[in-house]
DNA sequence: CATTCACAGTACCGTACGGTACGGTTCGCT
DNA sequence: AGCGAACCGTACCGTACGGTACTGTGAATG
């Protein structure tokens, strides 16, 4: 959501940043349907022979929109001090915060909906590459949460995958679905937090080794 | 996936309903750009007149579509029988089976995939319909389910839906969205087995009475 | 047999979109 | 000044699709 600390563009000019960015807000509020090359290139105010030049056809601007994006929100390293019961605890639940609030944002959802409603042609790569760059990034700083806290006698487990895995569901259940599915995002983001807490302290009841957990 | 039982076309004649039966397998072999008013015509031997008398619109199509889907999934009712500890468990364990492979038929996969694309534009209810039709018919028989455990002095909480996102959460995980963005579910569906005895095995160590679990 | 109904098949229309081509403009370089 | 590259704006083309209208046909009904 926010940084542009360093300048990054592995891939493209500023100007095909600009326009990327055009394109996903004309993907966010109007879904896939509104993203013609026409209407990008409208809104950006270029040709649409720049278009082609630059992305060679329309699947290469989505993945290109996609790559944009997730050079944009790449998660932040939160490096573990030393670890307690309460900081690891503290950590998770922003952890999870964060994932359901990525997962909420609308670009996010936008991305999703586009790359689900590609699933179906073969040579599609966009869900892989939604899944590669989003989760893929998301577990990493999940993983080293996960791996910190067992180093520090706090957590137990032996797959950590298996164990992100199991956060993972308590955290998102079925509400990313429901996302985009069309429920209002915004009606339920109040109770992130919540939900947040919630799924920690399961998680923690089922890996921790504390035995005294917070009970109502 | 079976039954054929009773007649039941609450909706649609027999001839209808062949049609909706080619719309879908179209649906599912194809997504949703194969899915053309001609093409639905030509694979169900009909005619593009006939379809809109009948459906109205293409929307109209795409609604009965998931309507007589959700017809022809009507989940089964277990009537619980005096529940131990180990009925229950087993119980937990054919739902969480029975969800996973319902999630991953490609029926569902396709008819979500449908509904997530049509989320974006506004007057969409089939996102709704498939939640209403879908997670709510499978939600009531797992409502049933934990509502049978808690009398039986086998569970303990509070909120029922909030147990059964958990449970849901547990056993589904972000699965089914991967799924849905195209990762192969056949090479995953040997796991489901498997996952299912984690997934209930970790909600009853968070929802169980019994002191004793299974531990490895 | 005449009439009507339901339907298949097909031709048709308007439109919208992906992709291409071209003229005109700006900008940097020599 | 001259030149060329990059690029905008727009016009254009082919096609595919949603939706409608028309014709033919077979079966029921009187």
């Amino acid at each position: 959501m926010q940084l542009a600390a360093h300048p990054h563009q592995p891939d493209y000019s500023p100007r095909q940043n600009a326009v990327l960015d055009s394109a996903l807000r004309l993907l966010v509020d109007g879904g896939e349907k509104a993203l013609t090359t026409a209407g990008v290139a409208r809104a950006a105010n270029c040709s649409k022979e720049s278009l082609y030049k630059w992305f060679g056809d329309r699947d290469g601007l989505l993945s290109a929109m996609i790559g944009y994006q997730a050079s944009k929100v790449r998660t932040f390293e939160d490096n573990a001090e030393a670890l307690t019961a309460d900081t690891l605890r503290e950590h998770l639940v922003l952890f999870a915060r964060d994932l359901l609030e990525v997962l909420a944002g609308d670009v996010s959802l936008a991305l999703n909906r586009l790359a689900i409603g590609q699933a179906s042609r073969e040579g599609s790569k966009l869900g892989s590459m939604l899944q590669e760059r989003g989760r893929r990034q998301v577990g990493k700083r999940a993983g080293a949460l996960l791996e910190a806290g067992r180093n520090a006698g706090l957590l137990a487990f032996d797959d950590r995958d298996e164990a992100y895995d199991t956060l993972y569901g308590l955290i998102v259940s079925d509400l990313h679905l429901r996302m985009l599915l069309g429920e209002d995002s915004g009606r339920m983001a109040k109770d992130f937090g919540r939900r947040a807490e919630r799924a920690v302290s399961a998680f923690l009841r089922l890996y921790g080794r504390e035995k005294g957990s917070v009970e109502p």
